[in-house]
RNA sequence: GCCGGAGUGGUGGAAUGGUAUACACGUGCGACUCAAAAUCGCAUGCCGUAAGGCUUAAGGGUUCAAGUCCCUUCUCCGGCACCA
């Protein structure tokens, strides 16, 4: 047996799988279709680093099973490579997007060969090749007949840095560019946008219908399309009904405690284009306001206003309530305006405070009447807790004040107060008291008398006058539930409750209120979405064009299908114009075409599609990668889809969205036939570099999978990206990691060296087959870390055998041939064979030999394990009792104490309360 | 602030409510060797000479039995964020 060399071996399989097309996917197969789906790379200039091969590696073992299962398996790769990144380094280069794209895609492909990955080549595709590219704008033209794709003058997100808008989906939490991390701005500009909100509803539903996706990616869905139901109500100003203030709120059950409008900057500059004759100082408040929210900015702001001048009525209480300008209202949430109840809310709150509007209670809290009290832990402590626990108090370990070990906090509510009551004087002594630390009934302010709260308070002033025999010398509890003290706290109330001070509404809980007061004043019930409109044009060169052609005489006149790709022309300068306007808008040849519709001269849209266009449907297109007469045949997009899994990372809220809405506007124009395209989805955890942070370029701590490979060898780096922990979780790159997965390789191959055909030990079969089924499982449930371990565990049982079977060493190089497909192709070739071990039939496990004749058990007495015991497997309670009392170890420790209890659970454990 | 995920040895991590710390790295000792590397064997949660005791972020609860279920609190990571 030759030393285990990994450089030889590598090459020669890899080409010889090439030459053979191992892992082409046939076109017309009776097996049943296995879709297996990477979210493809952005060939970016930096190569790979070893933490983007990860979901590579996962969907490459998982495959790679189910092919040898007997799937057909479309298991495809290629390049989302239109966009920013690549221009920009372009740019950066001198050198021509398609000539960077090209260089780019070469390398990639040449770092995952080295991998020895089983893509299918045939299938490659590329968002940049017209031929792709073409329908993508097929897709746009669709959608714009469908009133789906549409131009706008609002003002959008702008990148000063990429010199172009972007999506609100491109933006960052801190209001950065996601790609150059410039400070984006808001810029009025006329733009294709997309209504991705028609779909909004829909996306949300159908999360509920995708049982295997992460929580985490649905939920982040959840919040990015942030749906709010509530009511759009009227409220009018006198003398003037043609023009109502419109607004929204969630609460319309607090709307008689609405004691002022707040209008949001935006707003308020749309009123003065319809005619509103402000004053300066107005004017003035407004531009400034605007200017500062032009910089997206999440520091928390001041909030500031100013009062319009004039009042509108509330439509409930019919009260007057002044109109203020604020900065801390949003134009494009909601209607942009709201009504400011400032008992309720705390934003409201905090505004009414700092210009001293008043402030109206109109909710109180509904029965549960709470108060915390701290009571130090008492003698019998066990006895009170158990007695606090029987009535029903609620009750935790107190953190603040004294000490944590000698209090625990108590949550009394109205009903179970006098059983509390009970219980403390039953336990109180002259050493402990009881301090009222504070109640969430809390609530009033000044002017806004909460009565309900003040009969409660008196109620509570008696029940504790009882005590005070009890607690004399604890001047804490008087000065904290004295009514001064509660009067003076300045708290809003958030939660809902019953209503008050709400004229024919009293007493009615927020729910039931919400109805009829929406009802009785004339709004109505709506929903509002965070998710915007899709911002779709880009002011840059290396996008998809947008196939529309604007005419003097016909306006915009989509191109016509049969005119499609609008191909991108070659020029020499694709550098941003920082005008606002695409590199295209300067190429006159191109730009100038004839109207499709009148024949007289027209002019080209020369805004560029998005990144995220490409790979909004790229899937589809694996399916049937070379029709040139459709986006994918029918009846073999039928075959394929859905994707039966899913993996990458990073891309919760933008792919992942886009795609989702895509995929169901192609549903409903009979593209495809499913409404999801990916039912399950695996995220991945990032690798991150050694000392925590992400690997880059700039930060030079980047590892190359190709100096790892060169080393260890690609079988060695891709068990190690299996076993390094977790697939979904994060991991942290560490290079000794790498040499247990190597040792593991040359173990297997020595082990090798003494295969024989004789039978292997009982401990070698038993150990094989509960290995191929919990690798069959692991991998299913991308649980690669574990089978990775269990192979380990089999390797060492085989090293140690005195005899290991050649047949049960292939089945080992069978299951283990996804991980490491090299050294088993290798090994398999040399006992078996010609036929490649990657197509060979996956073996099955033999549950006879998995199941074991005996098992040894622990033995607990009072919780503890004391002894262990070999038993039959099928052993009865009554056999294993007669042994297990007779055990010096168990006899030990239940010795003159009386068997209260003999638990056996077969296969288990035994249990012994005495 | 809201939502989601997580917290286990020196490290990465394992464990359908049933013998916590599998597997691997690292470390120590030993074998082989003139020597080293590689490899192999043994040991390796903490306290204790031992018997034994303690241990899954902290505290409490349910249970014969809790890393796992429930309550309270803390910390870290991720998403959203003046969303009305």
């Amino acid at each position: 047996m030759n030393p285990y060399d990994h450089k030889t071996i590598e090459k020669k399989w890899q080409e010889k799988w090439e030459a053979d097309g191992v892992y082409q996917t046939a076109e017309n197969s009776d097996k049943p279709k296995q879709f297996v789906l990477d979210m493809f790379p952005y060939p970016s200039g930096d190569g790979l680093h070893v933490g983007h091969p990860r979901g590579y590696m996962a969907t490459d073992v998982y495959s790679r099973m189910k092919r040898m299962q007997g799937f057909n398996v479309l298991h495809p790769m290629g390049w989302d490579a239109f966009g920013l990144p690549a221009e920009n380094y372009a740019i950066k280069n001198k050198i021509h997007p398609r000539v960077a794209v090209e260089e780019n895609i070469a390398r990639f492909k040449k770092q995952l060969g080295l991998m020895g990955v089983d893509y299918d080549w045939s299938r490659e595709i590329n968002t940049t090749d017209p031929a792709f590219y073409k329908w993508t704008q097929w897709i746009f033209l669709q959608m714009y007949h469908k009133g789906l794709a549409y131009e706008s003058w609002e003002p959008i997100n702008w990148c000063p840095g990429c010199q172009t808008g972007l999506a609100n989906e491109d933006v960052e939490s801190d209001g950065t560019c996601e790609r150059c991390g410039s400070k984006v701005e808001k810029k009025p500009m006329r733009q294709w946008v997309l209504k991705i909100t028609e779909y909004a509803d829909r996306m949300l539903l159908d999360l509920d219908k995708l049982p295997k996706w992460p929580e985490g990616v649905k939920e982040a869905q959840r919040n990015w399309i942030g749906k709010s139901e509530g009511a759009e109500i009227d409220f009018l100003m006198p003398g003037q009904p043609e023009h109502p203030i419109k607004i929204f709120t969630t609460r319309p059950d607090t709307i008689f405690g609405a004691t002022f409008i707040a209008v949001s900057a935006g707003l308020a500059k749309e009123w003065f284009s319809v005619g509103w004759k402000a004053p300066q100082e107005i004017q003035d408040y407004v531009e400034k306001t605007l200017a500062e929210e032009a910089v997206k900015d999440f520091k928390e702001k001041e909030k500031t206003g100013i009062y319009a001048g004039f009042d509108a009525v509330n439509p409930a209480s019919q009260q007057p309530v002044p109109v203020w300008i604020t900065n801390y209202v949003m134009k494009d949430v909601g209607t942009g305006a709201i009504m400011g109840v400032p008992a309720h809310d705390e934003r409201d709150f905090e505004f009414a405070n700092k210009y001293n509007l008043s402030i109206k209670q109109v909710i109180v809290p509904g029965n549960k009447m709470k108060a915390v009290v701290v009571v130090p832990t008492l003698e019998n402590d066990t006895l009170f807790k158990k007695e606090l626990q029987k009535a029903g108090i609620g009750f935790a370990l107190a953190t603040s004040t004294i000490s944590k070990r000698e209090q625990i906090r108590v949550e009394l509510t109205k009903e179970n107060l006098q059983e509390f009551i009970d219980l403390v004087q039953k336990h109180i002594t002259e050493n402990n008291w009881v301090e009222i630390i504070g109640s969430e009934n809390i609530v009033v302010k000044k002017d806004a008398v909460y009565k309900d709260f003040l009969n409660q308070a008196d109620e509570w002033f008696k029940k504790f006058q009882e005590w005070e025999p009890l607690i004399q010398g604890q001047k804490n509890l008087w000065d904290m539930f004295s009514k001064n003290t509660f009067l003076n706290e300045l708290v809003c109330y958030r939660e809902s409750g019953n209503l008050v001070n709400s004229g024919k509404f009293d007493g009615m809980t927020s729910e039931e209120a919400q109805k009829a007061i929406v009802e009785s004043v004339g709004g109505k019930m709506v929903s509002k979405y965070k998710l915007k409109d899709w911002v779709f044009s880009r002011q840059r060169y290396w996008g998809e064009p947008i196939p529309i052609i604007h005419c003097e005489k016909c306006g915009v006149v989509p191109v016509p299908e049969a005119d499609l790709p609008v191909t991108l022309p070659e020029v020499e300068s694709y550098a941003p114009t920082g005008t606002g306007e695409s590199p295209l808008a300067n190429i006159s040849e191109w730009v100038n075409v004839p109207c499709p519709k009148c024949n007289e001269m027209a002019k080209r849209e020369t805004n560029t599609m998005p990144q995220w266009a490409g790979s909004s449907w790229y899937y589809l297109r694996y399916i049937d990668p070379k029709n040139n007469a459709a986006l994918v045949d029918k009846d073999k997009e039928k075959n394929w889809m859905d994707v039966d899994v899913y993996v990458g990372g990073d891309h919760a809220t933008r792919h992942l969205i886009y795609a989702r809405f895509w995929h169901k506007f192609l549903y409903d124009n009979g593209i495809v036939s499913t409404e999801e395209p990916f039912p399950r989805l695996e995220f991945l955890g990032f690798i991150l570099a050694h000392d925590g942070q992400k690997m880059s370029k700039s930060k030079g701590n980047v590892i190359s999978p190709d100096e790892v490979i060169a080393q260890f060898g690609a079988d060695a780096f891709r068990l190690y990206q299996m076993f390094i922990g977790p697939f979904e979780q994060t991991a942290m790159w560490n290079a000794n990691g790498m040499v247990g997965t190597l040792r593991f390789v040359e173990k297997v191959w020595r082990i090798a060296g003494k295969v024989a055909d004789e039978a292997s030990d009982l401990e070698v079969q038993k150990t094989l087959n509960k290995t191929i089924k919990k690798v069959s499982e692991d991998i299913e449930g991308f649980k690669f870390n574990t089978a990775v371990s269990a192979f380990m565990i089999l390797a060492n049982t085989m090293e140690s055998a005195t005899s290991v079977s050649k047949d049960d060493f292939k089945k080992f190089l069978q299951i283990l041939a996804p991980f490491a497909p090299h050294s088993t192709e290798e090994l398999w070739s040399g006992l078996h064979g010609e036929k490649s071990i990657h197509t060979s039939a996956w073996p099955r496990s033999d549950e006879k030999l998995i199941t074991e004749d005996t098992v040894t058990i622990g033995i607990q007495v009072n919780g503890k394990v004391r002894a262990e015991i070999e038993i039959a497997h099928d052993a009865t309670e009554a056999e294993v009792k007669e042994k297990v009392m007779n055990i010096p170890e168990v006899m030990k420790w239940i010795e003159g104490k009386e068997v209260k209890k003999f638990i056996f659970i077969p296969k288990k454990i035994i249990s012994i309360v005495a």
